[in-house]
DNA sequence: CAATCATATGCCTATATCGGCATGCGTCAA
DNA sequence: TTGACGCATGCCGATATAGGCATATGATTG
């Protein structure tokens, strides 16, 4: 019992900061492994392993090029976070009330001890 | 040596469902521990638990009220979400003539950068 | 002060990653 | 076929995290 697999939600896919920068990368185009791993300053076992994940969760999909293997992105996994986090934009919008009667309040309970 | 802290990032702290569903809840307003933790059908301590990394990232807010405390959403550490996310928004959205244009436009940005 | 309610924490176990290193596997060139 | 290149995997160690249960802590009431 711990959190979704890594491999199966996209969430959990993205919180590792280096897969973030692997994507980013993608939106230039395909890359072949050796490629992505150097410009991220990574071994190239290590991005495998992260271009495994990312392609188990269907951010990323790969081509067999003569002996390389290109990476391409498919975004469309990200939509999701996108819209979830979108059913917050109000209340990051409008926090400057919130947050001014929450400001209030601590000012007060501060007064009152 | 692993991925960012759930703690200290708001990927990694949304990456765990049960804490994206009490962010979700707390949209309707303020609410004690033992309430949330009664409609998510978890354990009061788990809450506490979830609802301390929610706190540390700084995606929520309490104050006391009487016995209990009162948590709030404090929903600005999600925008950075939205927006990296919506920096592919282009890739599943637009049509592949745009697409192509705009990945000029990077590919020339990093020539230049 | 004692009893009680509402929460927060500590300790422990199971499980999930991440990263390194060595190595297996497939493809291409000679 | 052999050797080199490009990439995927297996195995291991270190660390993080989730969840359970019991318990400590803080505030309120009697």
């Amino acid at each position: 019992m711990a959190r979704a697999a890594t491999t199966s939600d996209v969430f959990n896919a993205i919180a590792e900061p280096q897969r973030r920068e692997i994507l980013v990368l993608l939106r230039a185009g395909e890359r072949p492994v050796t490629e992505l791993a150097e410009e991220l300053g990574m071994t190239q076992p290590r991005a495998s392993k992260h271009l495994r994940v990312l392609r188990e969760v269907g951010l990323v999909r790969n081509r067999t090029a003569g002996k390389q293997r290109l990476y391409g992105l498919d975004a469309r996994g990200l939509k999701p976070v996108h819209e979830w986090t979108g059913g917050f934009e109000l209340f990051w919008n409008e926090s400057f009330d919130r947050l001014d009667s929450y400001v209030q309040e601590l000012k007060q309970t501060k007064q009152e001890g």
